[in-house]
DNA sequence: TCGAGACGATTACACCCGTAGTCAAAGAGG
DNA sequence: CCTCTTTGACTACGGGTGTAATCGTCTCGA
């Protein structure tokens, strides 16, 4: 139900995961530089956010106070879900298969995910 | 360099690359149906796909034979990179940590990756 | 009290995307 | 030879996205 959020909207709602409530000032401080982008650039953003629910604006005397309304977990496994759905059949095997086939893993990252796996199954 | 290729334009892709080369005709027929969509959609979508350079056309009498110019593997490389720079900070363990944590893996899942992994380090 | 700055809202605009209709050329069938 | 169909090319159009300027209002300092 909750709409998309695009790329460039990821990046401030990276923000607000990281601290919030944030004015819409501070939101700026912490992401345009690093994007190259202007303050109106993050304003609208911001005003995007708000339209499609996914953060909300407290009034605070002059200003807002923003943070957000969908948690980053949710975000990060919907997308993650939809990656693994749309290459990989649903399945996070093939995903791990891939990158290691392609030399994109580690000995460590191996190392990592075996004890990972051996506490969940505890 | 290879520019994006958007969803639907995957969806296409994905019929190149489990048979290839294809006629035009051929592509619809194994596309269209299951999305919906009007031969003209599919036939939008080669063009733009042959502009941004990831299929070619071989002239064939009146047709053209489409055939992809990009690896699946390279693609699947790419999103799953995206992916994971964007929001698991270029690491694979999170991921799966996140997915563990959110029971999205089964026991069937956990021990398929477990003899991944083993068989990596052989 | 008056002007300057801050702040959110509104507007802009080019480009991509999903979805599709129309057009022109060229072959197929009568 | 002429018309119908096929096929790719071009055009269309509403909505999302990245990026930003402008506007209206409110407040704070001089």
């Amino acid at each position: 139900m909750t709409e998309r959020i695009s790329d460039a909207e990821h990046a401030v709602m990276e923000v607000l995961w990281d601290e919030s409530p944030l004015a819409a000032q501070d939101v700026i401080e912490r992401v345009a530089p690093a994007r190259g982008w202007s303050a109106n650039t993050v304003k609208t953003l911001l005003g995007r956010l708000l339209a499609k629910n996914v953060i909300a604006a407290d009034e605070d005397g002059r200003r807002y106070q923003y943070r957000p309304l969908v948690e980053r977990g949710d975000y990060v496994e919907g997308e993650s879900r939809r990656l693994i759905d749309r290459l990989f059949g649903g399945k996070l095997t093939p995903l791990v298969a891939h990158l290691a086939e392609r030399d994109a893993l580690t000995d460590q990252d191996i190392a990592e995910i075996e004890a990972l796996l051996k506490e969940i199954k505890q």
